[in-house]
DNA sequence: CTTAATTTGTACGTATGTATT
DNA sequence: GAATACATACGTACAAATTAA
């Protein structure tokens, strides 16, 4: 799954989309924390308002929770309604 | 209702509260638009990205509904449910 | 229909503050 | 105190939707 910068859908959807399909298939595993914001700009080569912007799609759509000074953790149920 | 540009809660948070507060008092009425984005950044002298978080916060709430193209409307309910 | 003006949407880069480890 | 990571805020540029000329 490539980012296509020239396609009609946001970059930060994109990237929302990325990261919602390894939780998905298990790449990022409940409970787990996912990339750093930092690392998550150099590999879309996005700057981080954008990796932010996806994150906070995930948030509101319960499929992640992202900690003040600690991170982004993966939902840690399956049915999207409990920590 | 003034901006504490030195108290602990941030800006567009105040901000959402201030815009919330017409709202509430009727100085921003159901349907009708409130400012333009412009307009609020050159009234609270703060940046266009504050002003909508800010403004995206009040969504999130159900306060208020942004039309691309057009502006941002006062809700038209009471409930918060219906447009 | 074309053009312009207005307004919101997306995205960049940067700086500084706050929380955690 | 230092390193890491997220939070807030600035300024800017250009794209897209709406409306009016």
């Amino acid at each position: 799954m490539a980012i296509d910068i020239d396609g009609p859908e946001p970059l930060y959807e994109q990237i929302a989309g990325v990261i919602a399909a390894r939780i998905d298939d298990g790449s990022y595993q409940p409970r787990r924390r996912i990339p750093a914001e930092a690392a998550l700009c150099e590999e879309f080569e996005v700057s981080r308002p954008t990796v932010r912007s996806a994150i906070q799609l995930l948030n509101q759509r319960g499929l992640t929770r992202t900690v003040h000074g600690k991170g982004t953790y993966v939902a840690g149920d399956v049915n999207g309604l409990r920590a």
